[in-house]
DNA sequence: TTGCAAATGTGATAAACCCTCACATTTGCA
DNA sequence: TGCAAATGTGAGGGTTTATCACATTTGCAA
């Protein structure tokens, strides 16, 4: 970022579009920002451009976006919202070894989908460990998912010590998320195998004992 | 980075320094730019202020680095080749599943305590996710570490398919990276639990069958 | 020693970018 | 209808990276 003594805070808040017209305009900032980052991913991003292919100038989109990392920002949380809805409904009826093992391996699956397709996405996560703002996210977001699987295994090992299994779960999720972003920056067939290893690899330890 | 167009490229190599005057020079910035990251993150580091720490005109910085990122990239470099020895010393002589263990469990031991002591190399190996030579560079790393213990996998289990342990290795490898990142960005007590919760699943891995 | 090409050193400055601000326009509503 | 609040605008301030024409130093051959 220029322009600002480097400032790992959260960036201030800006007034939330409360007219009809503005919530279009701002819908129509963030699909130009996710398809800019799309097509060159979001270090390259201009505000500039941002702001001209939404079709309204730089002062506006300034209006409701205190810098350039909020936008990014607006955007992951979509992402967030919507797969922990996700997550949470395939983890929810769970209650013996074998649904685990179903409900993982399937949520492995439609992530590792959903990572291949969504170029935004995967931009995103992965300049994640770069901004401090997002990297808080997604680790809120990775142990809002975890507590579900943590849930999941309290369930089926009442005996165990819950931190340990906590840990487990919280481990294990982001195992997984190191997982996808590294099966997509590899080729197709070896990110494959490291998925299919990966999923191997985290039933064993959610269904140990 | 600003002033260039949105290159992905690998910055364009200048010339090395030839005399003792430059070399020492260049360990300068070196030094003055490990100081920086240490204090305030890459991402703060200015070159200016590498260059008047360093006791060099902005010039003489770009007469050895085509760019910024080089910098960064230099410095990592330096870690790479230094730990690559590391871990090829502790794995060469790893003959049966004990020694794996014994030899593996001392490796994450000594990973970790190297990130929470180097906040240097913290900083890069977290920022790598955004810059594509960066990644680059940790993922052929992390390919080489792997090898190591694909070695020794096969070394201990001829029978199984080599591809299949190889894969294995560097999946373990890498999660062993991200639990780093993972255990340092949480408080001391909780990375202690998740670098155990690591070394156990990991050594469940290597050590099945 | 001298002369000279190559290596090295310098800092003003170009170029790119993020973000602000003073001012203009539109909207909702009393 | 009138007016305050919300929204819209884009030139320009300020910061940063990186270049380049020119100055200085070094190594070495004559």
């Amino acid at each position: 970022m220029e322009g600002t003594p480097a400032n790992e805070q959260i960036a201030s808040p800006r007034r939330a579009p409360s007219q009809q017209r503005s919530r279009e305009r701002v819908e129509r900032m963030l699909a130009a920002a996710s398809a800019l980052i799309a097509e060159q991913g979001s270090d390259a991003m201009r505000m500039g451009e941002v702001a001209e292919r939404a079709g309204v100038s730089i002062g506006s989109l300034y209006q409701f976006f205190p810098d350039k990392r909020a936008i990014v920002w607006a955007l992951a949380e979509r992402y967030t919202v919507e797969s922990q809805a996700c997550i949470s409904a395939a983890l929810q009826d769970v209650t013996d070894a074998e649904g685990l093992g179903q409900a993982f391996s399937e949520l492995v699956d439609i992530y590792y989908r959903l990572f291949l397709a969504e170029p935004v996405m995967r931009d995103i996560w992965s300049g994640t460990q770069a901004d401090k703002a997002l990297r808080r996210l997604e680790l809120a977001d990775s142990r809002a998912n975890a507590e579900f699987l943590g849930a999941v295994l309290k369930r089926l090992r009442p005996g165990v010590d819950p931190v340990s299994l906590e840990t487990t779960a919280f481990l294990v999720w982001q195992m997984g998320e190191a997982a996808m972003r590294l099966a997509i920056s590899v080729g197709r067939q070896e990110g494959d195998r490291l998925v299919a290893a990966y999923k191997r690899m985290a039933l064993r330890e959610l269904l140990a004992e």
